[in-house]
Order: C-alpha cells, then sequence, then structure tokens
DNA sequence: GCGTCGTATGTAAACGCTTTCATATTTGCA
DNA sequence: TGCAAATATGAAAGCGTTTACATACGACGC
C-alpha cells in the first residue's frame, strides 16, 4: 500500500487494527501499553515510514523542542563559536536551534524576535540587555524563558562577561608598560553595549592614571580587519602620535597592526598594539597579538545549560547569572614604550 | 481586562463581537473584510497584544515559514558568511532558519534532518551530495524541497562551486611558476566531497605535468590554523624538501605559511604558499595570500534564491543548476620556484 | 460470589487556526 | 419592482496530536 501523503497517526491505526490513543502512547509513553501491541504498532509504523508531526504535538502541548537565538551577526568568529557550542548543547537535548540575527539594528531585532515568538519557541536566547522599551514589553508579554548573554539585566537569566573589565585589562597593560598615548579603535557603540563597556573600562583605566580618552583618539569602524586598517590609517595622523593602540575587537586590533607594519612602523618597539576576544588567528599573528580572552564557546554552552535548567524546572525559578573569567592573554605585540 | 494566557483568535473575535472567521480573515486576508469591521478588529487585536500562533495555522495550512539548514559546522569562516547572506534573504521574505550541523558526522547530520523534517520545515538547504542511502532515502520520503550547496546530484536543485576546479587551478598556478616539488595540507576527506575535490583537482594539474601526488605528499588536518602549522611540519621533513605547499584551506595554508616563516623559510623566495577559500584575513598577512576565491555569501543567497522560486512556484519545477565562478587571486605567497 | 482495584485500551474533546460552504445583505440592471 | 450577482459574515469541519475520562477485563481479598 502506497500513501500519496504522510502517514499520520490515524494511518498507523487503521493499519495496525487498534485506536489511535493507543497509538499515540506507544510513541511518547510506551511504558503504558502492552509489549506485544508495542511490538505491532512499532512494526507498522516503521513500515509506514511514520514520523510524528511535531507542529500537531507543539500546538496540544505547548511545546515545540525549538529555541530562539537572536545574536547581532552570523559573520563573526565570536559569535560563531557561542553558537556552535550552544547548539551542540541543546542538540543533544533534543532541541532545535531557531537562529536568527539583526546587524545591529534595534527595529530588525525586534521583528526577529516577535517571529520567534509567534513560532512559539521555548526559550529565547539574547546577546545583550540594551533595547527599546517596546521590545522588552514583548519579551515580558510572551511569557518565555529568556537567557541573555554577554550583558543582561536583572530579572532574566544570564551568563555575563566583563566587557569593562576586558578594556580596563588590556588598558592597564599598557599604562604599566609605560605607554601615555594610548588611542582606540572600536566597533560601532549604536545599540552595541559591550562595545560601549569596554571602551568605558578603557577609559576608566587611563583616568585613573590621569589620562583622559579625547574624541580624536578614538576612532570607531566596522568590525572588520580593512576597518581596523583604515582606523589605524586615520590615528595615526593625530600628533602627537599614539605610542599604543587597542583594537576592541581582535579583528580591528590585527587590521590596525598590519596597516602600520605595511607604512614601517616596528611593531612592538615602535608602536604597541593589543585586542580583545582572543580569535583563533591571535596567536599566529607575527607578532603575535596581545589580546584579553573572552571565553565565546563557553557562553554558548552556559547559555543553553541555564535555559535547559529551566525548561525542565517545575517551578519557577529564581533568576540565575553565571559570569564567566576573562583573561588578559599577553603576547609579542606590546612592549614597554620607548622613552 | 487582563488575560492570564496570551489571547487568541476566539478572544479577539469575542470582545470585537465578532466571528473567529472574519478576524482570521482580518489577519491574513484583510481586502475580503469590510474597512470599518477591519479598523474594529485591529483595534481590538492591538489592545490584546494578539499575536497569531504560528504552529496552528502551519498545522491548517501545512506551511511553516520555517526553513532548515544542515551544515558541516557553525565555526568556520565561510559557512559563516553562507548562512548570513542566507539568513537575510530569507529574513526578508518572512522565512525563519532553522540551522543544524555535524561536525562532518554522517549520523548526526542524518539526526538532524530528521528533527528538521519532524518540524515541518518548509524546505532543507544541505552542504554536499555525499551522504549514505538512507539518509537520502529519508529526504526523498519527506518531499520537502530540497537545495544542495557547494555539491549536488540530480533531482535537485544546486547551487555548485568546483572544488575540483579550484584544487586545479591553484596547483596550474604553482606549476607554472615552475614548481616541481609541489605538496599538499588537506581536510578530513571522511564525509566531505568538497575537500576530496580540491584534493583531485590539485592531483590532476599535477599528473597533467607528468608529476604525481604521493601519499607523503599530503597530509591531512582538521580546518583550523594550529593544524596548519602542523601539518606543516610534517611536510618539512620530507626529502627533498616541498617547493611549494597548498592548503586546500585557507587556515591551513595561513598556519602553514606561518610554521614556514617561524623556522626561517622565507616566503614567497625560499617556499610559496597557496590556500583555496579566500577569507577575509588572506589579504592582510604578511606576505598576502595566493588563494581561490569562493564566493560564499552567494552561495548563501543563491541557495535562497533557489528555494524561494520553489517555495512559490504553484506547479513542480524543473531542477534548477546554478554555477557560481570561482576566482584565482595572486598574491605574494606564491613566487617562481629557484631553479 | 461480590465489590474493589489495577491495567490496557477506546472515545472524544481540546489546541488555535484556515477554509469551504451556507446565509444574509447589498448592489446592479432589466 | 424583481431577480441575479456580488459582497460580507458566520457556522463548522478539519489539520495531527495529546490527554482526561470512560470502559472493559482480570485478579484479588473477604
Amino acid at each position: 500500500m502506497v500513501l500519496r501523503r504522510k502517514p499520520t497517526l490515524t494511518d498507523v491505526a487503521r493499519e495496525a487494527g487498534i485506536s489511535i490513543a493507543t497509538v499515540s502512547r506507544a510513541m511518547s509513553q510506551p511504558g503504558l501499553v502492552q509489549p506485544d501491541t508495542l511490538d505491532r504498532i512499532r512494526q507498522v509504523a516503521a513500515k509506514l515510514g511514520y514520523v510524528p508531526n511535531r507542529r500537531a504535538r507543539a500546538l496540544v502541548s505547548g511545546q515545540s523542542d525549538t529555541i530562539g537565538v537572536v545574536v547581532p551577526t552570523l559573520a563573526s568568529p565570536i559569535f560563531s563559536s557561542t553558537l556552535q557550542e550552544m547548539q551542540r548543547a541543546f542538540a543533544v537535548n533534543g532541541y532545535q536551534l531557531l537562529i536568527a540575527s539583526h546587524e545591529y539594528d534595534a527595529a530588525s531585532e525586534a521583528q526577529a524576535l516577535a517571529q520567534l515568538i509567534s513560532h512559539g519557541v521555548d526559550g529565547l536566547l539574547v546577546v545583550g540587555a540594551e533595547r527599546p522599551q517596546s521590545t522588552w514589553a514583548m519579551i515580558d508579554s510572551a511569557e518565555v524563558p529568556l537567557v541573555q548573554l554577554w550583558e543582561g539585566r536583572d530579572g532574566f537569566d544570564r551568563v555575563l562577561v566583563d566587557s569593562f573589565d576586558a578594556g580596563y585589562r588590556v588598558a592597564r597593560h599598557l599604562l604599566d608598560m609605560g605607554h601615555t598615548r594610548i588611542s582606540v579603535i572600536c566597533g560601532r557603540l549604536l545599540n552595541n553595549d559591550r562595545q560601549k563597556a569596554r571602551v568605558n573600562g578603557i577609559r576608566a583605566a587611563l583616568e585613573e592614571s590621569g589620562q583622559t580618552l579625547a574624541r580624536t583618539q578614538i576612532s570607531e569602524q566596522n568590525l572588520t580587519i580593512a576597518a581596523g586598517r583604515s582606523g589605524c590609517m586615520t590615528l595615526l595622523e593625530t600628533v602627537p602620535r599614539p605610542t599604543a593602540i587597542i583594537g576592541t575587537a581582535d579583528l580591528l586590533a590585527i587590521g590596525a597592526m598590519i596597516e602600520a607594519q605595511g607604512r614601517g612602523i616596528a611593531v612592538p618597539d615602535a608602536m604597541s598594539f593589543a585586542g580583545i576576544d582572543n580569535v583563533d588567528v591571535a596567536a599566529h599573528l607575527s607578532p603575535s597579538l596581545t589580546t584579553v580572552d573572552i571565553p565565546a564557546a563557553s557562553i554558548g554552552s552556559e547559555g543553553a545549560a541555564l535555559m535547559l535548567r529551566r525548561l525542565r524546572a517545575p517551578a519557577p525559578l529564581e533568576d540565575a547569572c553565571v559570569t564567566l573569567p576573562i583573561n588578559l592573554v599577553v603576547r609579542h605585540s606590546t612592549a614597554r614604550a620607548r622613552g
């Protein structure tokens, strides 16, 4: 017998000469049906190629086995590794990931969230805490478990990384090396609390040492190597020239360092460079890049763990807050300031 | 009035004093309801914060507005940019992406596909054509539109990139430069028809020039910079030493080049290096990396376009096959063999 | 031998929506 | 004025599951 459409519970039930309720139970709670009935049902199901329809199941049970994730962009080594780990952690627990990105646009993010909610995801993971009140209202009214990554506000689970401290530490390192003219290339600050915090951390360290971070010492760029190069070009024109440049993302620092080297500036002897992120390539550059390690993969697995814990909890839980450690990784792109 | 649970069509209908059928029409086919009724419904819907339940819609209409994508890994710059573009193209058309990865494991891929199918995706995009017969059977019986990326077999839409030619061209380039001892660092060949084809292309070029590619001239590695370094170490021990090394992925070539430089080998004067992919950083290395540009982003957008075309088509379509051009990008990591 | 319980199965009502078909109600035209 | 056609709405039947609730059947203790 060949069915044109996909077989359903009803088809299996008819073929096995049994009611759909029993077949349903055989699928989801095998313990409730008699062994020989179970066998027969399984045989028929296999023969017909029956696959349960999760949409129908989701409709009645209110569970979709689907988790929504919204990241700023997919084309970033940082978010890639976070997603990779997250996907792995959820997959082994039977969940699928619905992934959306918004390219740092608040309206796109709101739209993506609305879509995910209306798809009936069982949980939602988002990056950062900075979004319009209306978007937060939507999240609230959806009553879906939410985990915030990198930055987060009270009232929801969160996996935090201290971006301020990352900035602070890398600046501190350069200050300790005697640098007095430190400039910064950062990513777009709009709708990006991680970048803002990193810059603020740098500023705090500088001010602590009696220095300031003037407008002219900051270049705001997209997050690419090419943008790092162009940011470096701009900063090199300031007088006096900086003795060290911090990229608030490794890609920026890498671009900056390459640009400087291309202009014959010796790194780190004539100028120091440092980044934040510790991307794969940073360790292999020449000179290798001093940076702050951000545990992107762990953020993914911790985020997943928090979500799974909440999904499995029978009763409402206190919101959890995990803070992951960051580490300054001193390599060879930074040296004592000459002088 | 405050509803504890999320408002449904019925709630809106009751509040507006109208039948659910009309409310449903107001949502999906506004043209069919009278303007003032429409207004009233919209007001009530807004007041109640009504959001359509896509699961229910999916159950009856058979459409989920969801597309499944299975890639080998999320932690690769290549697949990242493909996914990024794909996500964009689908998002503007109202589709959400369900993304899964399998780390080059056939069983994991089959499981991911089964899950996506049972979730009721409207379409499926996969990378490569190499998978067990049983997996193909599952795809067939699911009767879901399928688009294959990179490599593909007849019977389904496909967006192709000539991996064989990519290997051939980069080898040809080195042969034209007079190299006679060319070694290769490649990715794991198991379940990876792209890597296999790239290696085969290289081999074909070599044999065309009367050379062979011996076992000892190939090092199979994971796809990371560190693996490229270790592959290079192995190959440097062969006697006579190669005059050129091809990494069948840029990350491998980058690692290899860095390792060689670290050992004091002048690149490209003493040894040439070339990759395939043209990742972002390749242009910025010192020396910049000769490679073959693979249009990863375009693969994403073309794949999405093919899928959308099929989803919109009223009648079954012939399967389409788009082949994207690849280009040898000659930079400064390759030079004439010293002779 | 009778009520009681436990187990295996069946019946039917949801879940929230779309869509066919039927039922007004309005409009156009002879 | 009357009849057909067009328009707007409602009633109800599913879509494929899950899950109370009901039923049937033995086994058990008294």
